[in-house]
DNA sequence: TTTAATTTGTTGGAAATACAACAGACTTTT
DNA sequence: AAAAGTCTGTTGTATTTCCAACAAATTAAA
C-alpha cells in the first residue's frame, strides 16, 4: 500500500507526506481480527485509513441485533464523516481481519491539499447518496427503475447506454425484489417503454419504436 | 440576512468577510422568480448560497417529467456537493421567488476557516443521508420503522424519546403510506414491542411490562 | 462439443402495501 | 363552550410485492 497514490493524498509529493502526517496527528495502528477499532457513542475525532486487511462498519440496533452496514479495505477511509462532523459514532469499527490503519486528527488536519481532497470525497458521496435516494425513495418497484434508468440515460447523454451491474446488484441496489424487478422490466418492454438485452438498455419516447 | 451569522461563516469575523469573499471570487446575483440560476448538465464549480428569497432544486427525467427535489431558503447552500465534486449537474435550480444569491467559486476556497466549516456541513449531510438510507432500505414498513426507533432510542440514549415528526411526515420520511404506517404501528404495540402515544414513543425489550 | 454453472425471465400462492374512506381524538379558533 | 380544523387509527378492497421454484438463456469450464 503506497499511500501516496491514494485520492486521500492526490496532489501531496510523497516527499511532504511524512513532515504533513505528523502535523495531521497521525497515528498507526495495527490491529488483529476481532479488534473494535471504534465505539458507537464515542466521539472520536479521528477519521480513519485502513492500510491493511479489512474493516467491518457493523450497527447494532436497540435490541442488539448486530448487522453490517459496511466495510473498508485498503486505501479507503471510515468513520471521516463523524470525525468532520464532530458527531458521536452510531456505528462501530470491527477488524474484520489483521492489519493496519492509519488515523488521522480530524481538527489537526491544516494542509489545504489534504482538505480539498476530503472535500472532494464528501462531495461525491454525497452525490451518490442522494442520486441512490431518490431512486429508493419511488414507491413501486416499477418506478424504482423508471428513476434508475431516466438518471442513466441523462448521465450517458443519450437513450442508450449499458448499466455496471446485474439484475441481482440492481435489485440490492433499488432495495427490492429481483424477480419482480424482472417482472416489472418484462412488462415496461411489452408496453414499450424500453427495450434492453442484458446490461444494454434503450429507453423509447412517446411513439418511438420499439426495434 | 447577516450573513456573518450563517454557519457557512462561522469563526470568520464580520470584517474579514469582505475580503474573504472578493479571494473566492465571490459573485453576487439578483434573480426574479422563473429564472434558471444553474442548468442541468453544466459543470459550473460555483455553489450558490440564498441570502434573499427561495430556489427551487428541479430534476426533469428521460421523458421531460418535472419534479422538485429539494430547495433552498435564506442562508441556505446549494449546489455545492457539484461544485466540490466538479461533477456535471444531475439538476437545475430555478429562482421560487425573486431574490439574490451569493455564489463562490469552488476552486477559489482558500480560507481554512471556510473549508473547515464545508466540510463540517457535507458530513453532517452525509450523516444523515446514510442514516435516512439504511432505514429506507429495509423492505417492509415494519421494519424500516424499526430500524428508525431503534435509531432514535440510542441516538436518545434511552428507551424512551419524542420524534420531532408527526405521522405523515415520518410516513414521507420512511417513503411508505400513512395509514398503512399506522397499521404497522398498532400492529407492534399489540405484540408488546412498544408503545406509544402521540410524538413520545418507549421501545421495550424483551418480556418488559407494555406500560 | 458437452457439461456444468450462472444469470435471467416466468409463474403461482402468500403476504404486505397502497389507496380511499371514515370515525374518533386532539387542537385551535371563534 | 362550540365549532372548525387537523391528526391519528381503523377497515376493506385492489394492487403490488415477496418468496420459492423452475425453465430458458447465457456464459464458463471440461
Amino acid at each position: 500500500m503506497e499511500i501516496s497514490t491514494l485520492p486521500l493524498f492526490r496532489g501531496i509529493p510523497a516527499g511532504e507526506l511524512t513532515a504533513l502526517l505528523a502535523q495531521a496527528s497521525a497515528r498507526e495502528a495495527r490491529f488483529q481480527k476481532g479488534d473494535l477499532l471504534l465505539r458507537r457513542g464515542e466521539v472520536t475525532g479521528r477519521l480513519g485509513l485502513v492500510l491493511e486487511g479489512t474493516v467491518h462498519i457493523i450497527r447494532e440496533d436497540f435490541w442488539g441485533n448486530r448487522s453490517i452496514v459496511g466495510l473498508a479495505g485498503p486505501g479507503e477511509v471510515f468513520a471521516e464523516s463523524y470525525a468532520l462532523a464532530g458527531e458521536p459514532l452510531s456505528v462501530s469499527v470491527l477488524a474484520a481481519s489483521d492489519g493496519a490503519a492509519l488515523f488521522l486528527d480530524a481538527r489537526h488536519l491544516t494542509d489545504a491539499r489534504l482538505t480539498d481532497n476530503l472535500l472532494s470525497l464528501l462531495a461525491r458521496k454525497n452525490l451518490m447518496l442522494t442520486g441512490k435516494m431518490r431512486h429508493m425513495a419511488c414507491r413501486t418497484t416499477r418506478d424504482k427503475l423508471l428513476s434508475y434508468l431516466s438518471a442513466q440515460a441523462l448521465a450517458a447523454g443519450g437513450s442508450e447506454f449499458d448499466i455496471p451491474m446485474d439484475r441481482q446488484q440492481l435489485a440490492d441496489y433499488l432495495a427490492v425484489d429481483r424477480s419482480a424487478m424482472s417482472a416489472a422490466l418484462g412488462k415496461l418492454r411489452d408496453e414499450g417503454v424500453l427495450t434492453f438485452r442484458k446490461n444494454h438498455f434503450h429507453l423509447l419516447r412517446q411513439g418511438e419504436e420499439r426495434d
